[in-house]
DNA sequence: CGGTCGATGATT
DNA sequence: ATCATCGACCGC
């Protein structure tokens, strides 16, 4: 059996780019009343913080975006396009407004539906606005380090439906785990295609 | 297959 | 009016 632990406040507390890249191979895991759901992450994007403007926190600090200028290990989830969820991990340091998408998972434990892109993979852990700032060094929605992470090459490109974010738009702060099949299809780099 | 477009609600 | 999306529905 593998080792899995959960990663430590310190973890979080570095700057967005960096985490991003840190948070591919990992596990998320919600343990719910009934049934523990894990999936390994294998696409994130970063957002810098308020000067970047595709990041939510460049609007200022509002109810919405609380979360996101607190400290590192919460979460930061919305709702987008009135029907999807999105999960962020807060980055650090504190107040720094910054933060990583999580964009798809490869399923871990037996999971309600696929995970490939950020509202499926909301709605595939069961995560709602509930869980709107919560600590992820709690015991029901945290992520762990089962040793698997670091094997694999990381693809970076431009982020998704950022479009309006002018010069932020294009810049390569997306980060996928190459070749994994778990990746939003649809927006897939066109490597290797058969 | 691929591209297009409507749903649906918080936020500004 | 806009939006860090998804999936249904068209046309080829």
């Amino acid at each position: 059996m593998t080792v899995r632990s959960k990663l430590p406040r310190a973890f979080y507390d570095r700057d967005a780019l960096t985490l991003a890249h840190d948070l591919l191979g990992k596990l998320v895991i919600h343990e719910r009343p009934n049934d523990t759901r894990i999936g390994r992450i294998v696409e994130v994007e970063a957002y810098l913080g308020p000067q970047d403007l595709a990041a939510h926190t460049s609007k200022g600090r509002t109810p919405r975006t609380r979360a996101m200028f607190g400290p590192p290990g919460h979460a930061y989830v919305y709702l987008v396009y009135g029907m999807h969820h999105c999960m962020n991990v807060v980055a650090g340091p504190q107040g720094s407004g910054t933060a990583v998408l999580l964009r798809a998972l490869e399923p871990v434990s037996e999971l309600p539906c696929a995970t490939n892109g950020p509202g499926r993979l909301c709605k595939a852990l069961g995560v709602t606005l509930e869980q709107y700032g919560h600590d992820l060094c709690s015991d029901e929605l945290y992520l762990a380090d089962d040793g698997a992470a670091g094997n694999f090459e990381i693809i970076s490109a431009p982020r998704i439906g950022v479009d309006y974010a002018q010069e932020w738009a294009d810049k390569p702060l997306r980060f996928y785990i190459q070749g994994n099949r778990h990746v939003s299809k649809v927006y897939k780099a066109k490597s290797g295609v058969h």
